[in-house]
DNA sequence: GAGTTTGAAACT
DNA sequence: CAGTTTCAAACTC
């Protein structure tokens, strides 16, 4: 293994650099031929190219392919639980579709997952033989050669058979998760594993490969698309303007990729074993969760998905392709920080010691992607969000589940995605991270990303049937993970009127929106509008809560004098509400009203205006309200500490334990009635974490503290600057801000994580113990 | 589920 | 900057 650890990261790198052709010439690459010209020349192989239609690929091609798909796979790593198993089952889907064999490795598995890699490696043959940098690892190269004849004959089957296919089950992936891990322990080289972790990690990579060749070579597009034609229904590939559309994405994904490539890579081999726990778990998410868009089987896996209680929606739907790309963005965005919680959910179940390592390590490794990404696209998503648009993160908060299901609807979408989703997300998630990372956002800014990331993956989990459903659902359950869904119908989803949008994140399949343009086919008009909007208001798209205690001069000082750290960056307005309701800002927020408000008869919970402070003849009947707001408080309260309480528990578990993922148990505040209020979700982190984080890449840590900040205030102040502190070492030190923190910030990242900055709480995202627990 | 209320966002 | 309109979420029934 250690051989093949070295290969991958030198193909990484070589693909990071020179992706597209340039690396051929690393001297990995003869290593890597070498063993597949072996495996070749083997009778079955023989055998199979003699019936396979599709020329066989050379070994070097594969290579790419998993190089690629090493390399995605960091990213995925990020991603939270229940991200991942939303957002990753988007990927991971597609990485069936790609590694049928993952689950098994059956015999039909091996056929299966041959498949589309072959596939892919069949266009790259044709077309971009040039292209590939060099093998990632020897075994991997061989496998899927013979994968890739396999899978060329049984391409239909393929596709019927990941979706269908009963091995596609949680724990197929998941054995095939196991089995990579142990060979990246350098336990056995099976080529199962490598396929294995080929569909985990490389999914998205492999599929950026596939688009680089494309680009590289524009006949090769015609090829892809014929064979994407043909075996369309197998690969679930959709559209081809899925491919198309990749394109522009693509190019952009390239840059960012690179520098995610050689930043990730580096680190990620260090992570590898550990982070393959996780990712095996983050693949088995995804193969459960996102079943290919392959129209076949589906409704076995579907059945699955549901019994796992991720959702699948239609992925029939040629709309949703497109759609899917932006939910591919979500979700890379969202991987990225919602790889942390899968992994540290992983951890937890796998053991407590795992999960501190891989943590440490994941952290590193979002440091790094941040900076990547910051250089290059200079615009994120809160975590994976990255808004979206921006955001990175991908796929936070409510997206990242709801965009698996459209990404499902079509295998080409997942290939586009991968391409596709990094460079937008990345892009997006660079402007959300700069923009949070401005003095004035600084610790805030991403709360309301992550929930949204989260949301994302909820709704995505949740997203099915009709869109109402999808969004009750989605309230239900998925909201509380901080997923937005949007219902504008004459906005077109490209004002603040449109929660998607104002968070920064495309609109998924859990939107019940009409003519809708906020999605990754319309990215430039998004983007536009965008520019637009920060125009006219450059704290436009900026979380509206922030921690006035860290930093943000902007929100005013005084609001820093209010209970509540936190506070609404330009105030409220309201008249009738009282500040009491959710139509209130700061009252959604989670934070108290402070002098930047202009509301009247301001009864906030969280906190008046005024403070405690009452101004003549009133004082008598606000003391009077606030006599009933304290009962109300009280009670909310209660509710508060209990899910504080439980937080703090459940993350304890989580940073030393693996605890379990049921975010679901986590509760906010706003839990009790309805839909929690989405910043509160991100706030408390989001249970779902990671949500937020992508949209812009910033965590949303400060936002919605609510009350448990009161409860909790104190440590988490003490965390919390440390969270949004810029620079802030690694504060946790304290065990005791570790284990408060969560509940606020939790990032899902390790006390010692959080010691990172901004950036890498952005990438963050997740809440590891927050994430629902089986 | 439909209708109302509310306040932010957008517009003037 | 203030007033008005538009919009969609939040809320109620």
């Amino acid at each position: 293994m250690g051989e093949e650890g070295k290969k991958l990261d030198r193909e990484c790198e070589s693909e990071a650099y020179g992706g597209e052709g340039p690396a051929m010439d690393t001297p990995n690459r003869n290593q890597i031929t070498t063993p597949v010209s072996q495996f070749e020349d083997s009778p079955v192989f023989n055998y199979i190219n003699s019936l396979s239609p599709i020329k066989t690929v050379k070994s070097v091609r594969i290579s790419q392919m998993f190089n690629s798909f090493s390399f995605t796979s960091v990213p995925s790593i990020f991603t939270s639980p229940h991200v991942n198993s939303l957002k990753e089952s988007r990927f991971l889907r597609r990485h069936n579709f790609s590694d049928p064999s993952k689950p098994e490795f059956s015999s039909e598995n091996g056929n299966k997952i041959g498949g589309n890699e072959g596939v892919m490696d069949v266009h790259k043959s044709d077309e971009q033989q040039n292209f590939d940098p060099d093998s990632c690892i020897g075994e991997a190269s061989v496998e899927p050669t013979y994968e890739c004849s396999k899978i060329a004959i049984e391409v239909s089957q393929t596709l019927s058979y990941d979706h269908g296919s009963p091995d596609c089950g949680t724990m197929p992936c998941r054995g095939n998760e196991t089995k990579f891990v142990s060979e990246l322990a350098g336990t056995s080289g099976s080529v199962v594993p490598f396929v294995s972790k080929t569909g985990f990690l490389g999914s998205g990579v492999h599929l950026e490969g596939i688009r680089n060749i494309d680009q590289n070579n524009e006949g090769l597009g015609c090829a892809w698309e014929s064979l994407t034609s043909d075996a369309a229904d197998l690969l679930v590939f959709d559209s081809p303007s899925d491919t198309e559309a990749f394109a522009g994405p693509f190019q952009k994904l390239q840059d960012s990729r690179m520098n995610l490539c050689t930043a990730l890579v580096s680190e990620f081999t260090h992570v590898e074993i550990k982070n393959t726990q996780a990712l095996g778990s983050v693949g088995f998410e995804q193969c459960e969760s996102e079943n290919p868009p392959s129209q076949v089987g589906e409704d076995s896996h579907l059945k699955e998905i549901e019994a796992t209680g991720e959702p699948r929606e239609q992925i029939d739907n040629e709309p949703i392709s497109t759609l899917n790309r932006g939910m591919r963005r979500r979700c890379l965005v969202f991987e990225m920080a919602g790889a942390r919680r899968k992994h540290l959910d992983d951890n937890s179940s796998s053991s407590s010691s795992m999960l501190s390592q891989s943590d440490v390590n994941i952290e590193s490794n979002d440091k790094q992607l941040v900076p990547t990404k910051l250089g290059h696209d200079s615009s994120r998503c809160i975590l994976p969000g990255i808004g979206l648009h921006l955001n990175a993160l991908a796929r936070t908060s409510k997206d990242y589940n709801i965009v698996s299901h459209e990404t499902l609807a079509s295998g080409a979408q997942f290939i586009n995605d991968p391409t596709g989703q990094e460079p937008i997300n990345k892009s997006l998630a660079m402007i959300s991270v700069e923009r949070n990372m401005g003095p004035t956002e600084n610790g805030v800014p991403g709360m309301e990303d992550v929930s949204q990331a989260s949301g994302y993956i909820a709704s995505e989990e949740f997203s099915q049937s009709s869109p109402k459903k999808k969004r009750r659902r989605l309230e239900n359950a998925g909201e509380s993970e901080g997923c937005k869904r949007c219902n504008c119908k004459k906005s077109k989803c490209l004002k603040l009127y449109c929660e998607c949008f104002a968070a920064g994140v495309y609109c998924v399949e859990p939107c019940s929106c009409q003519d809708c343009f906020n999605k990754p086919i319309h990215e430039a008009t998004v983007l536009g509008t965008r520019k637009q909007i920060e125009s006219r208001n450059p704290l436009a798209f900026a979380p509206k809560v922030i921690k006035s205690s860290d930093s943000v001069p902007e929100i005013g000082d005084e609001s820093s004098k209010t209970p509540a750290s936190a506070r609404h960056k330009r105030g409220c307005n309201c008249k009738k509400s009282g500040c009491l309701k959710k139509y209130c800002e700061c009252y959604q927020g989670g934070v108290g009203c402070s002098i930047n408000c202009r509301c009247e008869g301001c009864k906030n919970a969280f906190g008046r205006k005024d403070g405690s402070t009452l101004i003549g003849a009133d004082a008598e009947v606000e003391e009077e309200e606030e006599e009933t707001e304290a009962c109300e408080k009280s009670v909310v309260d209660k509710s508060l500490q209990k899910n504080v309480i439980q937080n703090i528990i459940e993350r304890n578990s989580d940073s030393t334990l693996p605890a379990t993922p049921s975010r679901a148990l986590v509760q906010q505040p706003f839990s009790i009635k309805s839909k929690p209020p989405r910043s509160s979700f991100l706030s408390i982190g989001s249970s779902s974490g990671f949500c937020g984080n992508q949209r812009f890449g910033m965590p949303n840590f400060l936002q919605p503290q609510h009350k448990f900040e009161k409860q909790i205030q104190a440590v988490q102040e003490d965390e919390m600057p440390e969270i949004l502190s810029p620079i802030s070492g690694i504060k946790s030190s304290s065990p005791n801000s570790k284990r408060v923190s969560p509940p606020h910030c939790d990032f899902g990242a390790p006390p010692g994580q959080r010691s990172t900055r901004k950036l890498i709480l952005q990438s963050i995202p997740s809440f590891p113990s927050l994430t629902p627990k089986h």
